[in-house]
DNA sequence: TGCGTCATTATGTCTAGACATAATATGAGG
DNA sequence: CCTCATATTATGTCTAGACATAATGACGCA
């Protein structure tokens, strides 16, 4: 007879269950491994690996010999998804369009290459956010064939090329009488500005600024103690 | 002699390079199990640790039977940190003062009180942030002894309540005549709110809207592609 | 008392093998 | 040619045992 189908996860979440009521307090000692094997007639990976997952989640914390303790107060965080614009317009049953004005390809003395991209993404006809962006052709030497006249580069880019670590800045700016016109609003309109720098390795590959209506676009994130979880978990 | 220190490690690693150099592109099929361990002279069960890994970092997709695949474009999510304004502003080296303006303790017929709090969090003396906050009594009744009019709700919720899951929703709005007054700027100026909604299992703990002026504040959020890591990993 | 050393202890990692499970591929029958 | 049942396959999870490692605490010596 098996134990029970998912022991790991069991343990997990009788954990989990037991520290969000409270029952374990930030700083509790959690029982050593051993205990909890047999308290769970499992074998001691088994317990290892849920309390490694709830280390992972930020809820435990564990040191040698010491043992394990119930994290102190989770790191008030939240996993902020920024979309591909033409899949979030997509989703919205909208059309989307990308509009490029201007592709200039700068010639750095004695620095790399840059591609600056200007252009505007419609909604449903509607421009919906402005882009500029700058692409480091050293790193992404395909950018130069790519046709960012009728695809979006940040669709391209995210197609193309590998990034290892990213930085978004996120603020209100009002929108400067240009920027008003091109988003079909008021000069001075509240505006959602979203900076995002992307790196592989050390090396800068792309910058973006992109320039929301404050009335069309929300950033949503979301934050689950205990588990950054995927799918149906 | 032990085949090598962190086996596991080194093929994660390996695997990591391989996607990040553009040798496996995404979709690519990452050879079996099986051979992973025979190549790097491992039991299976630590090259499934490693893969595990992967997939948690969102670099691989396993599928049954399918095989495990280089991750189609990692989701460009990121880490976004909301911090305590206290320390936020601590950390500034700015003084930090919380002042209430308005506690309001709402009976709803029928449904469970609700005790709402209005204040401004201040900067070197400057009003930095607006506040209105909602707690449900019936999840925090300790709520009812705190006194808020001294120590700014959201610091004393954080060191009291636990909470499961939250939801952010940031937004460019542009400031009312009474929001530009409290804040000292000028009406319709670009501000981030920042609106947070926190449950503890499925039951609402406390609802936040918070009001920064948008040249004084920015939300940064990083993410490495890779792996969430904690500290020298 | 104070300090360095060493045994102990709990976690960290790994192995070899087993069985479960889901999705694909194959083949039989319509 | 299409459909459904079946076999195969690669991942998913677990076990029992082993050894590594780091940190603690106890012991003994100065």
């Amino acid at each position: 007879m098996r134990a029970a189908p998912n022991p790991a996860r069991r343990i997990r979440e009788d954990i989990e269950g037991r520290i969000h009521s409270g029952e374990w307090k930030p700083g509790t000692r959690i029982p050593i491994e051993q205990e909890l094997a047999a308290r769970y007639g499992c074998a001691r990976a088994t317990v290892s690996k849920a309390l490694g997952e709830l280390v992972a989640a930020g809820l435990v914390e564990r040191r040698r010999k010491a043992g394990s303790f119930v994290a102190h107060p989770p790191v008030h965080s939240a996993v902020m998804t920024v979309p591909d614009l033409a899949e979030l317009i997509a989703a919205r049953g909208e059309t989307y369009r990308w509009e490029a004005r201007a592709i200039v390809r700068r010639k750095n003395a004695g620095e790399a290459d840059t591609l600056q991209i200007d252009g505007i993404h419609f909604a449903a006809d509607e421009p919906f956010a402005l882009e500029r962006r700058t692409i480091e052709l050293a790193e992404v030497p395909a950018a130069a064939e790519a046709n960012f006249a009728v695809e979006a580069p940040g669709t391209w880019l995210l197609a193309h090329i590998p990034w290892t670590s990213a930085r978004h800045v996120v603020r209100a700016v009002a929108a400067t009488r240009t920027e008003a016109k091109a988003l079909a609003t008021g000069s001075g309109a509240a505006c959602l500005q979203l900076e995002r720098d992307t790196w592989r390795g050390d090396r800068p590959v792309t910058h973006v600024r992109q320039l929301f209506r404050g009335d069309r676009f929300d950033l949503v994130a979301e934050f689950q103690a205990g588990m950054p979880r995927r799918e149906g978990d």
